[in-house]
DNA sequence: CAAGACCTTTCCGTTCACGGAAAGGTTATA
DNA sequence: TATAACCTTTCCGTGAACGGAAAGGTCTTG
């Protein structure tokens, strides 16, 4: 029987974490780690968006930390943002054009050649700015609407405990929440 | 040949809107308004997310302002927020319960009646800040990101720009955007 | 070295969110 | 009343994002 740890057989440690510190993760791992299963994995390897990740000389695929992180970053993307995968591919791909531009830009002097990189960075940024504030200010105004109803609610609670504690009272102007802002109230999450 | 406008034939306004001031749109033409095709809000009929529209009598679908602002939000909830359409439904479906409970409340005067009432709807609010809340955070996060990295290439540009003009300008602190917020920078579309 | 647990690729199946054609009905206009 | 331009339902097709089984390989442990 066994019972997980220390898949990487001696001889093979050309990976890149030279010697690591962390052993590396075999799939069903890193899923449990991250929340997804293998299948999605793979999956995402063959759409791209992961970097063909070392392999054992068994052909498993092995897994660190820096791709535990991308796939972290992936899963957030998916299920908080709603992007689909090609979306997903195409703020990768941008990710790797970052570094890609970063190393063209460390070996030019040229102001011109430098002042095209960091002009087409800028176009991406501001690219992927655009989209992500659009949705960002939809969800603000349902955030918002939301908030607002639930100052309504408040108020008519507290209105009716005005009530019943001593027939009378003032009746809660219904305004007295945190103002506005993140992070409002939760409790019992929408399972998914 | 005919040339758009006036469907409903006179006799038949029982509708929502009892005599009303706007006349009713047929589908391809509220598909065009809200920009979605005929086939996605038949589609999103069928799956429950419109009442079942008022119909002429040849049974051509008549969408009114509020089937409007309905398929609008539709539109948004999928688009901006990324919402699964049995998502939108959900979120729909608590909408109804909230006139229900409005009826209810206006029809009781039992404190312990009212209380249960209100406590339901706070419940169901918190449960739709607390989803919406986690979504807004990681966009937020994720604008941040991409502002600091704005804000780095403006000052590389900067720089370039103080370099080219006279050699030997201040280096410009690269930090000097409008601090952060919402809406920064847009330009060129992300398609979609 | 046999067992058991995990892995591989391949391939077919499924759900979601529609697209699109077919066959036929409806409505305003010429 | 005959077009033309819509509409209806029904049904089959499709791309995305996986699920899951099949057939076989690979590690580790008893």
């Amino acid at each position: 029987m066994r019972r997980i740890r220390a898949p990487e057989p001696p001889g093979d440690s050309a990976n890149r974490t030279p010697a690591a510190g962390a052993p590396p993760l075999r799939i069903h791992e890193v899923a449990e780690l991250v929340g997804l299963t293998p299948r999605s994995i793979r999956y995402y390897e063959e759409m791209g968006l992961l970097s063909p990740s070392a392999r054992s000389r068994g052909a498993y695929r092995l897994f660190d930390q820096l791709d535990v992180d991308r796939l972290r970053f992936i899963k957030s993307l998916r299920d908080d943002a709603g992007f689909s995968i090609s979306e997903i591919g195409r703020l990768l791909e941008d990710e790797a054009a970052r570094r890609l531009a970063r190393e063209a830009l460390a070996s030019t002097d040229d102001p011109a050649e430098r002042h095209r990189i960091l002009s087409g960075r800028l176009a991406s940024i501001d690219d992927q700015l655009a989209g992500l504030n659009e949705k960002l200010t939809r969800l603000q105004e349902m955030v918002s609407e939301l908030q607002r109803r639930r100052r309504h609610v408040l108020g008519h609670l507290a209105e009716l405990a005005g009530d019943t504690a001593s027939a009378g009272d003032a009746p809660a102007p219904a305004g007295t929440a945190p103002a506005d802002g993140r992070a409002v109230a939760a409790g019992r999450s929408p399972a998914r």
